[in-house]
DNA sequence: CGCGATTTGTGCACTCGTTCACAAGCGCAT
DNA sequence: ATGCGCTTGTGAACGAGTGCACAAATCGCG
């Protein structure tokens, strides 16, 4: 809605307020978000680029130059600024807005993300809760009445919805995307373990649970093939 | 268990049954698995680099280098047999055994990971659900109860616990990798929102939902600044 | 039996991301 | 005021991953 122009400290001219940053790099920024909040938390109000990158999980020159991307932020000699760096990353990723979601199947994963309080904690409000099934049409889940998917299309307009979540079973999931995508919806988080086809300008992340035990599973037979050729020696 | 040598058809000699498959390519062969499973349904019993391409949602150049990492499977001119290539794939993944997973945290995700029917159908065996809230202990969720805390290191070396998926607080998260590590788990599945430090030969994968949100609301925020910014221009 | 249509497997160039190592900058103590 | 230690920001080398484009292989058909 209120798209400030350039209103903060020395920014590289050009470009109107956005770098394009390394898609590696967006993918780091929730994280070192997450740490700068847990140092705040524990009081620290500046941190160094080591103390912060152990905390994320990273190494300590990826998340400089992650870091040097949105500008410098760093006082050398010093560290960073905690609250002002998680300010900056929340700007950069546009988490100073409240975005609507709106949360497609409520299954066992569905009821369980529409009671997630990391939702709200963290920048996204849930603004409804759909399914196809009429038995669960009017049941109330954590202060939300679940609808009837037919009114996806309306209430996604209505309320402003940016991102859908679909939690629906695999056969689903394609007509659910559809009918977010016609609504206006331009991002979508996928649950159900299917790749969806979107038109272009259309963001689609997906989440499966099965196909991370399963690369952990590769590893542990790797791990276990590994001890066996060492025997065999 | 039982650690079978090569018995299958000309494998290259020198590794013992495993090469080192790219990291990249041993994340995407579930994706594969998934898709080969939906066009095994499908009736089809071949299948070529472009159609399980498309159906896995990559660039059929990169299934094709993925797949020949595995030793060649196709056939020049016809494509790949389905189920042959689902087989070889599981037992690449280490799927040709039953993995039992350790559940730690029953709240609103871990209730629902209890329920997923996802895991018994693509290798996985929920053996167990642990909580520490006395008022979780002894109930019964989909058939498996759930036991206190204490009890996961025992009934992990009993149970041949080889996984652990942890659904807990982040708090509790980094106490509860230590347990599972100490009773021999090597692979770990991390939905708190916390980084875990484990000793090396442990796998840690971690899922964070709001993290993919986040990501979105970046690009969201970007669509909505190019926008404003052609309007500008 | 040979030919053309089809599809795999892969060498190569290229992009993207990571890591090292160090110069530049900052604060503090003296 | 000056020098010292610490920390950032970044150039450059390296490595991993991607995608093109084509040769090699296979099947079906005449």
């Amino acid at each position: 809605m209120s798209q400030q122009r350039t209103g903060g400290p020395g920014n590289t001219p050009g470009s109107p307020d956005f770098p394009d940053l390394p898609e590696a790099t967006v993918a780091r920024l929730p994280e070192y978000l997450r740490a700068l909040h847990a140092l705040a938390e524990a009081g620290h109000d500046t941190a160094s680029s080591e103390a912060l990158a152990a905390a994320a999980g990273v190494n300590s020159a990826k998340l400089r130059k992650d870091l040097s991307h949105l500008g410098s932020n760093g006082t050398r000699g010093v560290g960073y600024n905690v609250d002002r760096l998680i300010r900056q990353i929340e700007h950069v990723l546009g988490l100073t807005v409240l975005r609507a979601v709106a949360l497609v199947g409520i299954g066992n994963l569905g009821h369980a993300l529409a009671g997630y309080a990391g939702f709200a904690n963290r920048g996204f409000h849930i603004a409804a809760l759909f399914d196809a099934d009429q038995e669960l049409v009017g049941r109330l889940i954590n202060g939300l009445t679940v609808r009837h998917i037919s009114d996806l299309a309306a209430t996604v307009v209505e309320e402003k919805i940016a991102i859908g979540v679909i939690a629906t079973p695999a056969h689903a999931a394609q007509a659910v995307a559809d009918i977010l995508v016609t609504s206006g919806v331009t991002s979508i988080l996928n649950f159900a373990p299917c790749v969806l086809s979107v038109p272009e300008g259309v963001d689609v992340r997906k989440v499966d649970v099965a196909v991370e035990l399963q690369i952990l599973s590769f590893h542990e037979h790797r791990k276990a093939a590994a001890l066996t050729g060492a025997v065999t020696l």
